[in-house]
DNA sequence: ATTGTCGTTGCTATATTAGTATCACATCAT
DNA sequence: ATGATGTGATACTAATATAGCAACGACAAT
């Protein structure tokens, strides 16, 4: 699953990127002390990394001498935005899904997270859709668990190994068991349980698969089998 | 106006990036070694960065071992892009904008360079706007000449040394001289010489300007007023 | 078989980076 | 004023992480 450490990893590159991330994060501009603080890196390594970002022009100096995001990070986000399709082909797709009233959404899972990238329940303007959350534990969502689903048991102990699983309480075994219903099924129906009573369902596109579809709301058992036919068609059209 | 080489730039991270680039602007997956030929450097090294990349998640390798974008990929992306909030700040705005019937576009300027966050022809369903068009001379674009004409002449020197400009084929005075109206005016209006006979009218938004809002199509000289001044207030909105 | 790719790794010299100490400049409370 | 603390940034040197060579096995075309 997750892929091995190779002979000679870049470590660098490692801490820049953690680095470049700690930075596209950052709601407002930051010195390179608190980032190294936040990264748990050596300051003078974070400055450094910093200034080299800053030169390619990823990274930019405000008036105060912090540091912000700079015009190369929107160029570097639309080029992998885009570049790979995703959105584009994808957008289209979720606007037609909207048409159920329920809340549509495209995520990733990136390690144990999710990412959204587009998010978008009844009402919303579909524009603002575009990545309004950030990053979810997996397990707290309908696309984290049927992308989880596609790993076996044992990646997934590994990914799990020692950590508290949020929504899984009884643990791994709780966690695993979900999963394999989940394959069973073909895709993901998870209770929210919280005061609204909220379902999801979800499932998977691309091949090998890398991201998913999902929609939520007051989903009945009943409602369940049209929503999943025009999930499925969504994320064939999407995924390829 | 482009930062100096710090004491110690970081010279992984800089050919990681690099590389991570590179990786996101192919349309198909690629290998090592042709990667290593467009970008010029030795394709072991290339291999191990791209190796780095897939263990980070931001890389992923094909059935056949090719390298493609990774889930990361996607996350790093929504993060540069979403978390500045200049994207989901600006949607709302530039949808608002197209009510001219023209074709409305948000761009950075990068090196060079223009690349398009926005750009949507009139008609054009807005979600697909995002992320149309990749990198764009900057001196062929309304946007790119407004951003330069934030630095001042020695920058623009610099910048295009002993290089041709293009639209600009009597070379660099005739770009200063451009750059200077626009100072004056404080907008760029420029006439796109196809056979279309287009006008584009941009300024730039953010402090320190960053970012640039156009629109382009037939605008005559007396139409140019309450455009700007449609800009002006989109800009301030977007920009802050 | 031959020849050409490809991705990948072991090896070793050396270029590159890490970490110390230190600077100049802020801001704050004394 | 004065000292104490914060910041970003750099020179220095030791040590380590990386570059580049050569080579491997796998595949494809000839």
């Amino acid at each position: 699953m997750r892929p091995k450490l190779n002979a000679q990893p870049n470590k660098s590159l490692i801490d820049g990127i953690a680095t470049l991330q700690a930075l596209a994060t950052s709601p407002d501009p930051v010195g390179c002390r608190e980032l190294a603080r936040r990264l748990n890196i050596d300051s003078v390594k974070v400055n450094r990394l910093l200034k080299t970002l800053a030169y390619l022009g990823i990274a930019r100096q405000t008036a105060d001498r912090k540091y912000t995001a700079g015009p190369g990070m929107h160029v570097l986000a639309a080029q992998s935005l885009f570049a790979s399709g995703l959105i584009r082909n994808a957008l289209p797709v979720l606007e037609n899904l909207r048409r159920f009233g329920h809340t549509v959404a495209l995520g990733v899972l990136w390690q144990d997270n999710v990412s959204y990238l587009f998010h978008a329940p009844p009402g919303l303007e579909a524009s603002r859709g575009l990545g309004r959350i950030g990053l979810l534990p997996a397990t707290t969502s309908g696309i984290g668990i049927v992308l989880l689903s596609e790993y076996d048991d044992a990646d997934i102990r590994e990914l799990y190994q020692g950590r508290d699983i949020p929504m899984f309480p009884e643990g791994i075994e709780q966690l695993l068991a979900k999963l394999a219903e989940v394959r069973r099924l073909g895709y993901a129906r998870v209770h929210v349980a919280d005061d609204r009573d909220h379902h999801i369902v979800a499932l998977s596109t691309g091949d090998p698969a890398h991201a998913g579809v999902a929609m939520s709301g007051w989903i009945p058992e009943a409602a369940t089998a049209p929503l999943i036919e025009a999930l499925r068609a969504a994320a064939t059209e999407i995924g390829g």
